[in-house]
DNA sequence: GATAAATAACTGACTGGTTAGTAATTAAAT
DNA sequence: ATTTAATTACTAACCAGTCAGTTATTTATC
């Protein structure tokens, strides 16, 4: 580097990081209008590049989708465990902390789009949805499986079918993110504020969870 | 020729059914592939006429898809009026009816696929999306609503904001739809009885929403 | 009641626009 | 000078929507 005047011209050469430039590019463009809807020469533009320049580093458009998951998705999945494990011994509040934390770090972030556009897409790309649902839905439910049973254990939950419950309450975080990326942007809907709908199914949930008062019918 | 051999010979024209049968063919793609994956040929062909006869009866796709969600779940709505109706005095039984009667008229069977496709859709077609809130979605709460609200003036049910409980209430219902029309189909999870799942459910917010014990904390 | 004319339902080849993916080419870095 | 990054121009396939022409059914005429 003899001369330094770089400052000033674009820079052009990025190799490590294009991938992740075209990804959450793609991301965006995926989740405002689909899969499908969404041209790749767009998402190239939308990262600053032409679409031949995608093609250097994703084979093809489905490869792309399965990028967007595996860099966007997985990662969050490790930060939930950890905010998790540090209530361990108390299970109201680590159901609280799923609840506002699943919100927090995903549902209200850009990645909230992806249950839609998973859904969508899950019959035309059926290796992204197996790789979704290995890496991000049943971790997701194995870790609200936790939740549920250390609450039995410690005798502040009662007992449930945890399979089927720990679905049953991941319906209305989903609910939340495909609302707010379908019917909300395009219907002008009564703004429905996600603290207040997480607040009144948190507090749902825990009245429906309870063990009954002693003894009682 | 001499022979008759009229009676063999299919009915080709058939004026009043082609609509009926043409929505019935969408219905089934739309739900299947999605709305953009599905082409107008194969709507055709399953219906047994060519293209050019679905033209004659709706003006665009997209005209298709607003006639597939009129036909097929504007009509049920009232239907599930009709049911809620007859156990208005017992709030408990009617949340009951309510979820049962949702999966039993709508969500068991193919129009169970339409939130699917309206939520993928919303944003590339709003109007018809516009139309989906209006007369399915608003309908459909307020009558969860209705049942929340009588349950309350009955006192069985406790006081809660009704506008977000409805909203939590129909996401299990919701989702359990939607998990049957992506990944259940694609890949070979861990089979969910929807009657086990209801009843959980049922359980869940019947305890959720019961009046506090007399007077307890 | 047979035949012809008129109309209604239907067909399938075609068009025009779109877009995923490719190949030829240029620019930059070392 | 060679390798790597990026662009541009291109191709091949796809599909919504059209339309000139065909077949079936109804109506009019004798």
């Amino acid at each position: 580097m003899t001369d330094r005047v770089e400052t000033k011209a674009p820079v052009r050469r990025r190799k490590e990081a294009r991938p992740q430039e075209l990804t959450a590019a793609a991301l965006s463009l995926f989740v405002e209008k689909g899969f499908a809807a969404t041209r790749l020469d767009e998402v190239a533009a939308r990262a600053g590049v032409s679409k031949g320049t995608l093609y250097l580093y994703f084979d093809s458009k489905e490869a792309l989708f399965l990028a967007v998951i595996r860099e966007g998705i997985v990662p969050i999945i490790e930060e939930g465990r950890k905010l998790l494990e540090a209530h361990a011994d108390d299970p109201e509040r680590m159901l609280r902390e799923y609840l506002f934390g699943w919100w927090a770090l995903f549902g209200s972030t850009e990645l909230g789009g992806v249950p839609k556009l998973m859904t969508s897409e899950a019959q035309n790309f059926p290796e992204v949805a197996q790789y979704y649902v290995r890496e991000v839905i049943l971790p997701g439910k194995a870790l609200m499986r936790e939740v549920l049973d250390r609450g039995v254990a410690k005798g502040v939950f009662r007992q449930t079918n945890s399979e089927l419950v720990t679905h049953i309450l991941m319906a209305p975080l989903l609910h939340l993110a495909l609302w707010r990326h379908s019917f909300a942007v395009c219907c002008q809907v009564p703004d429905m504020d996600p603290a207040a709908y997480l607040e009144s199914f948190f507090d749902l949930v825990l009245k429906g969870l309870a063990v009954t008062p002693e003894g009682g019918k």
